[in-house]
DNA sequence: AATTAGCACTCGAGTAATATGAGTGCTAAC
DNA sequence: GTTAGCACTCATATTACTCGAGTGCTAATT
């Protein structure tokens, strides 16, 4: 268990630190004005810090930056919430306040303002499609062995896919089915699509059509939906950071993000709520020198997407934490408002 | 007029240049097999190619660096076609062989194959839209005062946008518009919707339908398609490139990438066959240490694509100009077969 | 027993001095 | 016209040196 005082040593190293990038002397420490006691004294209780592992040293005679563990004890318990400046809830409610219509330009928008009001990375992971529900199914040709399946959802979200088919198809008998299936389907989210179509829908189709089966198939093969877009807004931003100084460092990085699938992994897996990943906790070294903050938004009771804030571990935790809670509250609410029902 | 010898000279100055990057010298110029004659007389020459702007020095006692006079002179005068290996011709080959019947898919495996084929940033316009030709006009309600306006073209590609209705409308009658409007404007080119339907169409709709004016002008208003999407791939190759060596320079250039709109003024604009533009020619300031090499592609007679390569102005001219004519003759005989007519 | 002053020591960062070598232009000889 | 020779230039690397912010330890002070 930590004294008060080496308390208050550690949350002033770590916020010296995520201001100014430079190790913490004590020196330097004992001109803060919080700071009664001399510098031999807090150089003695670094001595401990460090001997915890929440403080390191950069070499023999430097000052002390914060160890991974040691931001992790600052998240877990010396945070106090920030509270967001008029500025800062203008800027947010500024996105919800134009009617936007399209999902998509919402989610875009809000990645560019969480970028701004932070200058870290901001990264949303787009609306979950599997969790709209189908408004409605149509089946384009476009030639004699080709046709689009569009699936429009609750959302206005469109997804569309190409088909080939095998044989000449009878176009009466795919027309049918789709009739069959939009009448019966509306409103099931698109994630049981599947499911219900061989459990409840088969039956009925094998009475009415012939090679139901084929075209079954090939409607249901187009609805493996690949995972959700990846929104970013300042994604040079974290350049800026002086911790990006090399430049391979700053191509393994960007190499990662462009990837996108271990991003995806990254943020998919979330409970609600405020996560805070520091360091080697998010598991792939293009990101160990970095911080990931996530928070989740909802449509109703349902979680339907993530949006995140990526800074170096020297980010501004508990402004980014503020930000991220009050921007996925909002956000939440609006979507509800839109969408509910 | 440039004597064989300054030609000479400034041949291999420059491949060389293009190979190492660095600056080359009368002395390890008069090394190379081809030259018979001593470095005294190759610092004469230099000299001149240096007074005609071709060369520069960057300092006093430096070897000489092509200048961008001297690139343009290269790309003009000096360029022998490269012949492209069998391994460069399989690995492009492959992508056209699976048959990929999405236009997207293929259009983005084209930028990933290009990029690492060059290890350059590979670009690609993706295909015109306004040059498709409509397939089928849908409207989907989503609730009371929202719709989305689906287009699908001979492509297969899938536009969509949303329509917010300004007041109740009547439903049956929007069902008729969109009706007549598929009959009349199948097999239409996008780009030309909208004036048909106010030269041709608006006449029939007044006859048979009331407040035809107002639904027409929500449908045409959704036809401004928004630019042409860019795919990129290996959009951090060329950061390897060792004039990209500080951080400031990688900002600013990421930055114009993701940007994208003055990318795409740079891409849209393009006769058809190859371009190439060195340096300062792009007119644009992140990108004067930059060149951009352009190839068009097409379906039929019509071109509607741009595939192009982004790499520092030292980059390998020749090949790259192989590979894109290549590459581009190959991808659009592939469109034509598939959606010719 | 806790705190602090004092001191020797460490090490990164900056600066200045110096050597190295690849390059140049010019001149005079071939 | 070509080339050898030479003095000169300048970026780069190496070295030595200083400076200062930092440390840990010890002994004196509270």
């Amino acid at each position: 268990m930590l004294t008060d005082r080496q308390l208050l040593i550690l949350q002033i190293i770590i916020d010296d630190f995520i201001q100014y990038a430079q190790p913490v002397g004590s020196r330097s420490l004992s001109k803060k004005e919080s700071i009664t006691f001399s510098s031999a004294t807090i150089r003695n209780e670094m001595a401990d810090l460090e001997e915890l592992g929440l403080i390191e040293k950069t070499h023999t005679s430097s000052g002390r930056v914060p160890s991974e563990k040691g931001y992790r004890y600052y998240v877990d318990h010396l945070l106090s919430p920030k509270k967001l400046t008029k500025k800062e809830i203008m800027a947010i409610r500024s996105i919800f306040a134009e009617k936007i219509y399209e999902l998509e330009t919402l989610v875009q928008k809000s990645a560019q303002i969480l970028s701004e009001l932070t200058s870290y990375t901001a990264i949303v992971l787009g609306p979950k499609v599997s969790e709209n529900r189908l408004k409605r199914l149509q089946i384009v040709p476009i030639n004699e062995d080709k046709a689009v399946a569009i699936f429009v959802t609750n959302t206005g979200h469109v997804e569309n896919k190409m088909i080939t088919f095998p044989e000449k198809i009878d176009m009466s008998e795919l027309e049918k089915i789709v009739n069959i299936l939009n009448e019966k389907l509306a409103g099931v989210p698109l994630s049981e699509l599947k499911d219900k179509i061989y459990k409840e829908i088969a039956n009925i189709l094998r009475k009415h059509i012939r090679n139901y089966d084929i075209l079954l198939k090939l409607i249901t093969g187009t609805l493996n939906v690949g995972h959700e877009k990846i929104y970013f807004g300042g994604k040079t931003n974290i350049l800026s950071q002086p911790e990006f100084r090399d430049v391979s460092q700053i191509q393994t990085f960007l190499d990662f993000i462009e990837q996108e699938d271990e991003l995806y992994d990254l943020l998919k897996t979330n409970p609600s709520g405020i996560t805070v990943k520091i360091g080697t906790e998010n598991k792939i070294s293009a990101m160990e020198n970095c911080s990931l903050i996530t928070a989740t938004y909802s449509i109703g009771e349902k979680q339907i997407g993530t949006v995140a804030v990526l800074g170096p571990k020297r980010m501004d935790y508990s402004r980014v934490i503020s930000l991220l809670k009050f921007f996925s509250k909002d956000l939440s609410q609006v979507l509800t408002k839109l969408y509910q029902g």
